[in-house]
DNA sequence: TTGTTTCCCATGCTGTCCCATGTTATCCCA
DNA sequence: TGGGATAACATGGGACAGCATGGGAAACAA
């Protein structure tokens, strides 16, 4: 599982430490790689292991072929997805595209969600963090915990 | 389950004893950690175990995967979560900025409140306690018995 | 050749592990 | 019921390994 924020250093070749806790999370992949793509949402990437990718492909394979918004899913997913090597001693090496997208100049940061992570430029997310803090007070009360199974009502 | 109130101390390295009890509840995780972060309530740090964040995790699969409140939720609660794992006498060691989150100084409270617990500076902890004592007194006309079913007028 | 990418080696540091010790709670026996 | 032995718990310090980072050499592509 993908948890808590990290904040590694991007040099000049754009290479990148990928937190030790996120490689353990791959270690058993039969590629052990992670799998980065530009979200469609905003100035960052998104990545996760091969159980992610898997899953939005079963996603996309419920969806009807001629789904105008199933193409266009994989496509953006998909299409803009790379899959990254570990160096010897845990790096990836961003490709410029992907430092841009997420204005990535020195410093990266990794931020764990489960069964995904995120990527960004550390200022960019201190703010969305903020909006994002204010947003989960304000609406605590959706995020209920489901009953404990067997536990009574 | 996690029960009672336990007073520990923090060390210059970050490293505190988490309450023999706290330890058993967690015991048979697969992975044997308490996964702790800052509240977004207040200055206090919150945990559970691997149960307790499954059900989060469930949860928060069960949303859409490109809903605002998922996102917002994902961020404000793994985002920060961090786990731990005990050395071989049961302690952990709390990250800087979880410690400056909850002001700890030299002693750290943890609070068992069944499914998850709390880690609090003690002298906050006090305050809060005075303030819910307050509150309770003032409000406990509101504290009504639920009608007993089958019972008479 | 020239620029780019990949691999390898070296280094400082932080976090983790291990050993030693005092204290408290529990259990057993008189 | 009281006292002592024992085990579990909490705490402190030092050694070591893993992790993040920087630079350079070799392989590859243009």
């Amino acid at each position: 599982m993908f948890l808590s924020t990290t904040i590694n250093g991007v040099d000049a070749k754009g290479r990148v430490s990928v937190p030790a806790g996120f490689r353990a999370v791959v270690k058993n992949d039969p590629e052990e790689k992670i799998y980065v793509w530009p979200s469609f949402e905003g100035g960052y990437l998104e990545g996760g292991g091969q159980a992610l990718l898997d899953r939005y492909l079963n996603l996309l394979e419920e969806m009807d072929p001629y789904d105008d918004a199933r193409a266009a899913f994989e496509q953006t997913i998909f299409g803009d997805t790379r899959g990254l090597a570990f160096d010897g001693t845990g790096r990836v090496t961003l490709p410029k595209d992907l430092i841009e997208h997420a204005g990535l100049d020195s410093k990266a940061a990794f931020v764990g969600l489960g069964s995904r992570f995120e990527i960004w430029n550390p200022d960019r997310l201190a703010e969305r963090k903020a909006n994002a803090r204010d947003f989960a007070r304000e609406n605590k009360k959706s995020l209920r915990l489901p009953p404990r199974t067997g536990g009574g009502a």
